[in-house]
RNA sequence: GGUCCGGUGGCAGAGUGGUGAUGCAGCGGACUGCAAAUCCGCGUAUGUGGGUUCGAUUCCCGCCCGGACCUCCA
C-alpha cells in the first residue's frame, strides 16, 4: 500500500494523489513575508509541508520542493522607512532568523528559495500577458485584475462576487472597476523601492509574485501548493485567477493542501490582535524537536490549541521514544518505515495516527525488540524526529559543576550514606539535572 | 449578516455503521536505600433533541456551544 492521499481544497474531497510527472514532483510552499520574526503558526506550516516532502521523497524519486520569500511588501516598506534603511536591510535578519529558527525545527531547506526581487521581470511578464489576455486593465497609474472577466473567479474559496462585495470591510478604491478587482501593479513615491516597467516605477501587488515564482520554477501546471487556510481567500483564489487566466489552458497547481490555524488560548494568532507567539521565544523553552513533536501531534487540518502544558507533555512522549531507541546503542541504520507508520502518513498526513504507532514499537523496543527499535528509528525518519542521540536528548553538555557532583554523590551511595546522597541529588536538581540511577553504581542524567 | 469547519474520558488527540486508538496525568502492584526509569494491572468519554437503520460516536435534520474566512495574516 503506497497510494497517498491527500484532502483537496480545490475539490474538497480525499484524492488519491497521482503526480503530473512521476519522475520528479513539484511543490510550492506559500513562504514568509521577511519584516519579522516567524511565530508560531509559520512553524506549524512549515513543518507539516516537511513531513509531506518527506513522505513524497520516499514514494518517487525526485522532489523539487519550492518555498519563496516575499522580500516586497508595504510592511518591508514601512519599517525601511522608520529606521532610514533600504529594504534589503530590513529583510536581512529576518531571512536569516527565519533559516535558524526553522533548523532548529529539523525542517529541510527548500530546493528553490526564490525571492521577489529577483523575479520582477516574471511577475511584469505576467501582468503584460493579463492585459493582453483582457483580464487586467490600468487605472490610475495601477494595474488591476478585473474579477469579471474570469468566469471562475471565486470558485476554489466557493464564493460569488456578490458575497464578496456584500462582504467588503475595506473601501473599495474609486479607480476599481469591480470592488473585488485587485491590484497587480502599484505606482511607487520617489521615497519608496519600485522597478521601472511599463506603467511606470512601482511595485507588484501582494499576490502576483507567488503565481510568478511558481511559474518560472515549477511551470504553468504543477502538483502540489500549499499554505494555511487563512491564504484561500484572498491569496490563493487570486493566484489562481492571475495564472490560469495568465497561461489560458493551464490549471496552475492540481492539489491544493492546507493547514489549518494555530489557536492561543482558543483565538487564532494573528498580527491584528498581537497575540502571536514568537518562535524563536518558544525555542527558547523547549529543544526544537519537542516544538516539532507538538506540532505533529495534531491532524494538520485541525485547530491546534497551543499551551505550555503541551510542550511538557510532547517532550515526555519523546523521552520514551528515546529510551526506547537508547537501549540499543549500535543499532544499524535501516530506512524500513514500518507499515504501522507508513499508513496512517498516507491517509492524507494523519500524524497523531502514525505516533501511536510509534508509541507500540516503543513498547516492542523497551521489552527487548531490536527490530521494533530499527523500525522506530527508522520511522523518525520521515517524521524529522531523532536528530540527536539520547545522550544528547537527556543531558545535552553536561556543566563540569554538575559532573563534580555527581562524582561525590557516587562516592556517597558506596559508602551508603544516603543523607549526603540525597542532598547532592537536590544540588543536582538545583543545576537543572535529574540523576537516575541504575544497577551497580550506573546512573543517567537528564535536563529537568 | 453570508460561507465553512468542529464539539470524543481530568487533559491532549485518532479512527470507525456493529463490543471507542494512542499519549499525558491519576490509582494499585513489582523493582529501588529512597527515588527515577521500566514492567504488570485499573478507572473514566463520543454536546443536545429528533430521524434513517437490526444496530449510530460514525449518515441526515433542528438546537446549543466553539472556531475560521469574508481585511494584513501561515
Amino acid at each position: 500500500m503506497t497510494q497517498l492521499m491527500l484532502y483537496n481544497t480545490r475539490t474538497r474531497a480525499k484524492e488519491a494523489f497521482t503526480p503530473i510527472d512521476p519522475a520528479n514532483v513539484r511543490a510550492y510552499l506559500c513562504g514568509p513575508t521577511v519584516y519579522d520574526r516567524a511565530h508560531l503558526g509559520n512553524a506549524r506550516n512549515v513543518v507539516v509541508f516537511d513531513i509531506l516532502v518527506r513522505l513524497l521523497r520516499r514514494l518517487y524519486p525526485r522532489v523539487t520542493y519550492v518555498r519563496n520569500i516575499t522580500d516586497i511588501d508595504d510592511k518591508i516598506n514601512t519599517r525601511a522607512k522608520e529606521r532610514g534603511v533600504s529594504i534589503e536591510e530590513v529583510t536581512e535578519g529576518p531571512i536569516r532568523w527565519y533559516h535558524e529558527d526553522m533548523g532548529a525545527l529539523y525542517t529541510l531547506p527548500p530546493d528553490i528559495e526564490p525571492r521577489a526581487t529577483a523575479h520582477l521581470g516574471e511577475i511584469i511578464e505576467m501582468i503584460e500577458r493579463l492585459i493582453a489576455n483582457g483580464h487586467a486593465y490600468e487605472a490610475a497609474g495601477h494595474v488591476l485584475f478585473s474579477v469579471a472577466s474570469d468566469p471562475d473567479y471565486g470558485k476554489f474559496s466557493g464564493r460569488t462576487p456578490d458575497e464578496l462585495i456584500a462582504g467588503a470591510r475595506v473601501d473599495v478604491a474609486p479607480y476599481k472597476r469591480d470592488a473585488g478587482d485587485f491590484v497587480l501593479w502599484k505606482p511607487s513615491t520617489p521615497d519608496l523601492p519600485g522597478w521601472d516597467s511599463p506603467w511606470g516605477r512601482g511595485r507588484p501587488g501582494w499576490h502576483i509574485e507567488c503565481s510568478a515564482m511558481s511559474w518560472r520554477h515549477l511551470g504553468e501546471n504543477f502538483d502540489i501548493h500549499g499554505g494555511g487556510d487563512d491564504l484561500i481567500f484572498p491569496h490563493h483564489e487570486n493566484e489562481i485567477a492571475q495564472s490560469c487566466c495568465a497561461f489560458p489552458g493551464s490549471k496552475f497547481a492540481n492539489v491544493w493542501v492546507h493547514n489549518r490555524m494555530l489557536l492561543v488560548n482558543g483565538e487564532k494568532m494573528s498580527k491584528s490582535l498581537g497575540n502571536f507567539l514568537v518562535l524563536h521565544d518558544v525555542l527558547e523553552k523547549a529543544p526544537g524537536e519537542a516544538v516539532r513533536f507538538l506540532l505533529m501531534r495534531s491532524h494538520y487540518r485541525s485547530t491546534l490549541d497551543f499551551s505550555d502544558a503541551g510542550l511538557v507533555e510532547a517532550r515526555r512522549e519523546l523521552d520514551r521514544f528515546y529510551r526506547a531507541l537508547e537501549a540499543f546503542p549500535d543499532m544499524a541504520a535501516s530506512d524500513q518505515v514500518p507499515a504501522s507508520v507508513l499508513w496512517p502518513l498516507l491517509d492524507d498526513l494523519n500524524t497523531p495516527g502514525a505516533i501511536a504507532a510509534l508509541h507500540a514499537l516503543a513498547d516492542a523496543a523497551l521489552a527487548g525488540d531490536a527490530k521494533a527499535a530499527a523500525g522506530l528509528h527508522a520511522a523518525g525518519q520521515v517524521l524529522g524526529l531523532f536528530n540527536v542521540t539520547s545522550a544528547e536528548w537527556f543531558a545535552g553538555d553536561v556543566p563540569a559543576a554538575v559532573t563534580a557532583l555527581v562524582e561525590a554523590r557516587i562516592a556517597a551511595r558506596a559508602a551508603k550514606d544516603f543523607a549526603a546522597s540525597d542532598r547532592l541529588r537536590d544540588e543536582i536538581a538545583a543545576l537543572g539535572y535529574a540523576i537516575q540511577d541504575g544497577p551497580r553504581g550506573a546512573y543517567k542524567l537528564r535536563k529537568a
